[in-house]
DNA sequence: AAGCGTCCCAACCGCTGTGTT
DNA sequence: TAACACAGCGGTTGGGACGCT
């Protein structure tokens, strides 16, 4: 979806990724980790620029990612770290299993900020006091979430006020197990990693399920189910180029594999 | 059914932080 | 210590999806 297509000065494509595009992706890191995301495209075989990769393995394609809809457990924790942190989506990320801070700030500016606002709004309705001039823009009710909103925060007259006074901050053990995304990446680039589905790969629905058939298919049905193994026996030493490998110097895939046969 | 407006979210951009030489 | 390279982060964009008229 979103970015036509392009180019840019130097051959690198911008915009949507397409399933081959992430299958090879797939195959190079989850075979060899992210020994330099700079350098990774060019062995993977993607005319992408290693920001692209990067972004696209840790924010849709890398184990673990949780997608769907949010639960009110986890918008009040997002609700609360946002309170006492500002906008550090990463660290607000790192503290809910399975998301990303890219989809934390999205999901904060689709949703949580305009319903904190109109809550804020309300609260304000009935005694209206600014103690500041700033002009404080409140959404009209066509721009509030519509019925993709959780039915227990959309039916709440829930206010900041009357989340539940946990901080999260104090409180370690309340919060998750899983990696932030920067963890992930030197997970992936320094040691060996071993991610079964087990460790909660969460496919939300069917389509999602049959979108990541379409990807995965040709790692076989046991894809997500075998050890997820960064092969790093090659790198022991802290430092391994794939040059060598018979499979990237000869495509896997399939004949246009070497980006410069498009 | 068609046109229009709005929403959602994947992806890009630019800046900052960190490590290395 | 300066310069450079790379990774990571947060702000922003833009186009498909969806709802409304």
């Amino acid at each position: 979806m979103v970015r036509t297509p392009c180019c840019d000065e130097r051959g690198m494509k911008k915009g949507t990724w397409t399933p081959e595009e992430d299958r090879k992706l797939i195959a190079y890191v989850t075979r060899y980790g992210c020994w330099n995301w700079r350098q990774l495209p060019k062995f993977a075989g993607l005319s992408r620029c290693g920001k692209s990769c990067r972004l696209r393995w840790l924010n849709y394609l890398r184990p673990n990612i949780k997608r769907g809809n949010y639960t009110s457990e986890e918008e009040e924790i997002i609700i609360r770290l946002h309170e006492k942190l500002g906008n550090k989506w990463s660290a607000i990320a790192a503290q809910l299993q399975g998301r990303t801070d890219n989809e934390v700030k999205n999901h904060w500016h689709t949703n949580l900020k305009k319903r904190l606002m109109m809550n804020k709004h309300k609260a304000s309705s009935v005694s209206i006091t600014h103690d500041d001039h700033h002009e404080e823009v409140v959404p009209k009710s066509s721009d509030l979430p519509k019925t993709t909103a959780p039915a227990d925060f959309a039916n709440a007259e829930t206010t900041v006020d009357q989340i539940p006074q946990i901080d999260y901050l104090d409180y370690p053990e309340l919060w998750s197990p899983q990696p932030s995304s920067s963890e992930v990446s030197s997970m992936t680039s320094d040691t060996a990693v071993a991610i079964t589905a087990a460790d909660g790969l969460v496919v939300e629905d069917n389509a999602t399920s049959a979108a990541m058939g379409t990807i995965y298919g040709d790692f076989g049905d046991n894809f997500w189910t075998e050890p997820f193994l960064a092969d790093n026996s090659y790198n022991t030493s802290g430092f391994y180029t794939p040059l060598m490998e018979p499979e990237f110097l000869y495509p896997p895939f399939d004949g246009d594999f070497l980006y410069g046969a498009t």
